[in-house]
DNA sequence: GATGCTTGGATAGTGCCGTTATCCAAGAAG
DNA sequence: CTTCTTGGATAACGGCACTATCCAAGCATC
């Protein structure tokens, strides 16, 4: 199919589709002759994967990049761990060190992952995002006064170690390298907005059944 | 204390402090002169909050402002319920109800809510704008082409219950109204970056374990 | 084979948003 | 009195996701 068809087929502005093209976030397509580019189905898959990252995910695009990047990687064998390498990119402000309250952040993070006996977490506290990321958000807590005992933290950490269990299952569900790359990352991307809307439901749901309405 | 110092102490720029003051995220100051104006403890916290919901939270600065107004609300008691009006503000993009994965979604939220018994979130589909997104986000994947059994989700709705319940649990801890309407955005909107981190860690852990490292 | 439409590529422009710089007149400080 | 600082209004900036404009090279129809 030609560029037109596929902006037909997707949604997509064939100005955004040239865009992304130009981004690298879609394979050139196989060019017929100097004003001729044909598309395929794979192009299409990719073009709504592109486009549930970006507007469901909300991933910038330069994150979707990247991801994407690591999925082919990953389907070409060059990666093998699906864990770290997979779902560690996206965006954190980098933590200013020398705060006070980051470094009793690291030091609570680091006890959190000890008592929740993340031996495998706490090889990657240096590299991973993620555990940046839980440094940040505690820190940015701490600074604001909050206290809580350390039970709270370590009770989500086992919940959320219960949610991962199931994305792995899911993923596991998928029998291809290549579907298993492509599961793996909407697994992680798509579905924490769907986590998050759980959450704020149940969030309501729970108050509603505490404290009534009105 | 001056705008001077209040930019000092929170190391925020003092043009921005001045930009959050226009866009109404921080209240004036008390005026003693035409050209002097002096700001308190309180408006140091507000400050922090605010950048923290800005910078960890992500959210965009006219959320915040939306966010304040209900925070305020409800410490004047204006506000009676924690749950819906509180959470339920954030950024969703309009589902397109036309679209045939959209409607097949809002059957298939339903139903979760009532296999779950979330009798309260219930009543909220049309106004919940976290109703919405789960839409959107379970529309996205179905338009990806992918299945999940229906416990999948189910299992994901039962864990984030769990999760809310130790939210409003935390904010059952802070005595003061003012407090809990604080504690309530908070709980909100810093703890998902919070979670996502965990759940990322977990998954990161979860997967070292099922096949190893390298 | 001329005419008009469509194609893909390059480039520049748009709109939004968070932030920052520039002015300015009116205090404060020495 | 002079010099610095203050807060307020306004404009500028930089990034990002798009989108509109050109343009020359096909293709389609007469």
């Amino acid at each position: 199919m030609r560029l037109a068809e596929l902006s037909r087929r997707s949604g997509v502005a064939t100005a955004t589709i040239k865009y992304y093209l130009r981004e690298g976030l879609l394979p050139p397509g196989r060019q017929v002759n100097p004003t001729t580019a044909e598309y395929d189905d794979a192009h299409l898959r990719r073009l709504r994967l592109v486009r549930a990252m970006i507007q469901v995910g909300g991933l910038p695009v330069a994150t979707v990049r990247e991801v994407l990047r690591n999925v082919d990687d990953y389907a070409l064998g060059r990666t093998l761990r699906l864990g770290a390498a997979l779902w560690a990119l996206p965006q954190v402000p980098e933590p200013d060190e020398n705060d006070a309250f980051v470094q009793a952040a690291h030091r609570e993070v680091d006890e959190l992952l000890d008592r929740l006996g993340w031996s495998n977490a706490k090889l990657l506290t240096t590299i991973s995002p993620s555990y940046r990321s839980l440094v940040v958000a505690v820190a940015a807590f701490r600074r604001l006064g909050y206290e809580w005992g350390f039970e709270l933290l370590a009770s989500y950490g086992r919940l959320m170690h219960e949610v991962a269990k199931l994305d792995l299952d899911f993923v596991e569900t998928h029998p291809s390298e290549a579907e298993k790359a492509e599961t793996a990352v909407l697994g992680s991307v798509l579905t924490e907005p769907m986590l998050q809307a759980l959450r704020r439901l149940a969030q309501e749901e729970e108050s509603g059944r505490r404290y009534g309405f009105e």
